[in-house]
DNA sequence: GGAATAACCTGGATGC
DNA sequence: TGCATCCAGGTTATTC
């Protein structure tokens, strides 16, 4: 599933192929790839044709690409959403749902292809606001512009500008519990359910632990593992289950096989060999050591 | 206003 | 073998 490594993945990929590309094509064959637009197919493949993009930029888990009209293309890929960079004229992917032709002045032609299999993704242009702080948006920003549609998306833990004390003092006034907390992406955004378990397991607390109830430095601890989690995650590519997540190139990442938690119930905790378990928890499962992270 | 829940969606896995 | 059901989960609208 698409949280903060993989999407990573997908902007670094798609950066240089973009970057002062020109669209010179769109077809939109799904229009429920469209959800978040708020004009129609017609509409968003005219106001795309001829725009060049000026970069590519992330905030947690939402991409955008700012274009020289002063607007930019929003995308989200949801749970299963790939964005792969083809040959103009390759075949149509099994689940394509959009695809643009860009023009590169180093990189010639290419073909941008937007894929979900489940449709929970998306594309759409929107404008762009001044972000809070006035600081740059995010990885791969360079103004301090970010779309409406992500300027209530917080900080991600890697971002430069993510305020650890902001989020203390936010966990302070809640009793929800944490994992909640960690996945409530107006809080802290990127983390999906995947790295939230292993960021819980590897700071050894109970996933629901009310939030107000960690001392500051249990806090301390807990983001030091998400960023340390993020970023391992980050080196190997991502995490890949299946064909739902790979790169621009259509390749799958390696973080799977450093779980610790997240999918391993009934296995030994790779700390203490307790058998790991699973709970539901808010429409979701959650994974962890009832020893290594007792409930206080 | 904050918190919890349902709905959206597809395809693989499982059970009968 | 074929059909029905369950499950995965990010975001948002709705409900409490």
């Amino acid at each position: 599933m698409p949280e903060l490594p993989e999407v990573e993945v997908v902007r670094a990929g798609l950066a240089p192929a973009l970057t002062g590309a020109t669209i010179t094509g769109v077809s939109v064959l799904d229009d429920r790839a469209l959800t978040r637009h708020l004009g129609d197919a017609a509409s968003f493949e005219a106001e795309l044709r001829g725009a060049t993009v000026l970069g590519a930029a992330r905030r947690g888990k939402f991409l955008w690409f700012p274009l020289a009209s002063g607007r930019a293309v929003v995308g989200h890929l949801g749970m299963s959403g790939q964005m792969l960079l083809r040959e103009p004229d390759a075949r149509q992917e099994r689940h394509e749902r959009v695809r643009l032709i860009v023009d590169h002045p180093q990189h010639g032609e290419l073909a941008v292809v937007f894929a979900d299999q489940r449709t929970f993704g998306s594309l759409a242009i929107d404008e762009l606001v001044a972000t809070a702080d006035a600081l740059p948006a995010g990885w791969g920003a360079h103004e301090p512009l970010i779309p409406t549609q992500v300027s209530h998306i917080a900080r991600d833990p890697m971002d430069e500008a993510f305020a650890l004390a902001a989020v203390r003092a936010c966990l302070a006034r809640t009793d929800s519990a944490i994992k909640r907390v960690l996945l409530d992406q107006g809080v802290v955004s990127g983390i999906g359910n995947i790295y939230a378990d292993e960021s819980l397991w590897a700071a050894r607390i109970h996933p629901e632990t009310p939030a107000s109830a960690l001392s500051t430095r249990a806090v301390n601890r807990l983001f030091a593992e998400v960023r340390a989690v993020l970023e391992k995650a980050l080196a190997e590519g991502g995490t890949s289950f299946d064909a739902q997540y790979v790169n621009v190139n259509g390749q799958a990442g390696y973080f799977a096989h450093s779980l610790h938690a997240y999918g391993r119930d009934g296995k030994p905790c790779d700390r203490c060999g307790t058998s790991l378990v699973r709970v539901s928890f808010t429409n979701r499962s959650s994974h962890f050591c009832p020893r290594c992270q007792r409930k206080r």
